[in-house]
RNA sequence: GCGCCCGUAGCUCAGUUGGAUAGAGCAUCAGGCUUCGAACCUGAGGGUCGGGAGUUCGAAUCUCUCCGGGCGCGCCA
């Protein structure tokens, strides 16, 4: 319709072009908005007002040319000047009952476009380090990022979901270490946990499955740990010390070492896994870095970059020259130890993303990610790609609360609350909606109580509730021995005549709209909002309207009228990944 | 110190190429069920859009500045 109403106001303008306008008006400057206000009828267009400036117009007197010079068309039942120099469309209202053939029609596809059409997307979310399991931070980041894909897809964009898993490097290696300091623990061994491993309970979980597995085959003595060790923190330095432990457990546990770490990672991978799974949210790779590395392919970037003169040695460390790309300052890629950093297998793997095709790469990443941001996108740009390529989409914390207190989650300490713990507490239907109510560009406050309580101040049920209602209406049929008529319903629409009802169906028109602008805006957030919206409508006219009446053509027609309102209700809890109840 | 994000009703927040009288929910107050589910609906009160200046027909939105909060600035990941 937009589209329609813009080609419209262009016809206009190109009649006036010679006599009223002096040179030809670009199309991009046509906005048709749809109004806020019902007394404006239903769309908007204030060209007039961008034109009155560079025509030297009065913005009201333009307006009435365009008007006049406007060509006729079916769908438009009556257009005005209105308020400083805006022109307002009202629609006929076969306009609006053809939306609601459109939605009985296209069903569960109503709301997809072809806006994203050709364009290659690749989203990676939550890519958290396999050495814990997931929390509420990264709860927000897979519901986040499960939405943006269900969006993406919608608007016919060609999407791959990946889950970078960071396998390779240090960490896991404190991960090995941490699990077989506490299996030793759990064998009797007196030893003190290092200050710098990984603190949380589930580590002694893991260690007790390794001992019922191993046995006391990878028992060492206390004194065979520690003797010789720098200290550790407070008095030493936790990362020399949690090295030296490293380094120590290889020399005393050899290829052991080994089988501890895949057996520590496999644990924490299969706890991630199945925590995003039963959250419903999927994946189409799980990319796994030691692969990656083992694929060549961090050579082939630093060849890449090393080809276009981007890398210099300084103190035995390889550099990049992150400064001439935007990044505040050059970064090490390869410390002089040998041993590479984090940033050159990312590099690596983001060109690799290029090359595998993609046109966008977006990234979902914790804010606390930012100033990472400009350094990626630096690397792709010195290595021949396109920065605009990569977008990051920042997540701002999360906060749980309880009865107004705020819960503490220090995640040193190792009693940070996890997703599991949520969802087990809230269920998965209000954890995806309370994470996805906000902008994620908003610190989020998580209202434990609220999102628990299966009352009127809970919004998950407010729309959920609109759907169970028609799906209650619908079991009366029977109940009263009715039947529903589709076809006598759509032949009747006329019969939805009430303020109600043509606001409802303006309403239900928004959807495709809605879902195109949450995927172009990265915006899931505005879907909630309108989802609400909707099932006010929906309340509203409920408890304005009896659907169930005697007439055969209303009783069908508002019949009609109610199952697009699901309809569209349940397409916009699928995109959400929250689900439709029948009845609740 | 430098950089990014945020500041809108008592509380939690929408408001994205600058548009018409700044909107919701919760809370508060007043109403509505012998009729398809009251987990609902109707109405009311509540605002210097953090302060100030600028840009223009028009600013919550753009620019500058100040104030206040969050986060980031490693040969950690």
């Amino acid at each position: 319709m937009k589209s329609e109403l813009t080609r419209l106001i262009a016809e206009a303008l190109r009649r006036l072009t010679g006599s009223l306008l002096t040179a030809p008006v670009d199309a991009s400057w046509i906005s048709i908005e749809r109004t806020k206000e019902r007394s404006h009828g239903d769309y908007s267009c204030n060209i007039a007002l961008r034109l009155a400036k560079v025509s030297g117009q009065r913005p009201r007197e333009l307006a009435a040319a365009i008007v006049a010079a406007l060509p006729p068309n079916p769908w438009v039942a009556a257009v005005e000047v209105a308020g400083a120099g805006f022109i307002n469309f009202k629609l006929v209202e076969r306009a609006y009952h053809e939306i609601v053939r459109r939605i009985h029609a296209e069903g569960e596809r109503y709301g997809e476009s072809e806006s994203g059409r050709g364009v290659r997307v690749i989203l990676e979310f939550v890519s958290a380090n396999p050495t814990g399991p997931l929390h509420v931070g990264h709860g927000r980041q897979a519901a986040y990022g499960a939405t943006l894909g269900n969006l993406l897809r919608a608007t016919g964009h060609e999407l791959q979901r990946e889950y970078y898993i960071n396998d390779a490097g240090r960490q896991v290696h404190i991960l090995a270490v941490s699990t077989w300091v506490r299996y030793l623990q759990r064998c009797g061994e007196s030893l003190p946990f290092p200050a710098n491993g990984y603190q949380g309970d589930y580590l002694g979980t893991v260690a007790a499955t390794l001992l019922e597995q191993r046995g006391t085959t990878l028992r060492r003595t206390a004194s065979q740990v520690l003797t010789g060790l720098p200290a550790d923190a407070p008095d030493g330095d936790k990362e020399q010390y949690i090295d030296a432990l490293i380094a120590r457990a290889r020399a005393l546990l050899g290829r052991d070492f080994e089988q501890v770490l895949e057996f520590s990672l496999q644990a924490m991978l299969a706890d991630i896994r199945s925590d995003l799974e039963d959250f419903g949210v999927l994946f189409d790779r799980w990319y796994s870095e030691r692969e990656l590395i083992a694929s060549g392919a961090v050579e082939h970037a630093l060849a890449t970059l090393e080809a276009r003169g981007c890398l210099y040695r300084k103190d035995g460390a390889l550099w990049f020259r992150a400064t001439q790309f935007g990044d505040d300052e050059d970064r090490v890629l390869v410390r002089s130890n040998g041993q590479h950093t984090y940033f050159a297998p990312d590099i690596a793997y983001h060109l690799q993303k290029r090359e595998r095709g993609f046109d966008q790469l977006i990234n979902v990443l914790g804010a606390d990610h930012h100033g990472y941001v400009a350094r990626l996108r630096g690397a792709l740009i010195a290595m021949g790609q396109p920065g605009e390529c990569l977008e990051a989409c920042l997540i701002q914390f999360v906060s749980l609360y309880r009865g107004g207190q705020k819960v503490p989650m220090g995640k040193r300490e190792g009693q940070f609350v996890t997703l599991r713990q949520l969802r087990e507490e809230v269920g998965n239907d209000a954890c995806r909606l309370f994470y996805l109510m906000r902008s994620h560009e908003q610190h989020l406050d998580f209202d434990l109580e609220l999102a628990k309580s299966r009352s009127n101040e809970n919004p998950v049920y407010y729309i959920q509730y609109a759907h169970a209602r028609v799906a209650s209406v619908v079991k009366q049929l029977a109940a009263r021995a009715l039947h529903y008529d589709a076809e006598l319903g759509l032949a009747s629409l006329a019969y939805l005549d009430s303020d109600q009802e043509q606001a409802a169906m303006r309403e239900l028109s928004r959807f495709p709209e809605v879902v195109a602008q949450a995927a172009a805006a990265r915006a899931p957030h505005a879907l909630v909002h309108y989802l609400r919206e909707l099932a006010n409508g929906f309340h509203t006219w409920y408890n304005a309207a009896t659907i169930l009446v005697e007439e055969p053509p209303l009783r069908n027609a508002r019949l009609v009228l109610a199952l697009a309102f699901q309809q569209v209700l349940r397409n916009g809890l699928a995109l959400l990944g929250v689900s439709a109840p029948e009845s609740m």
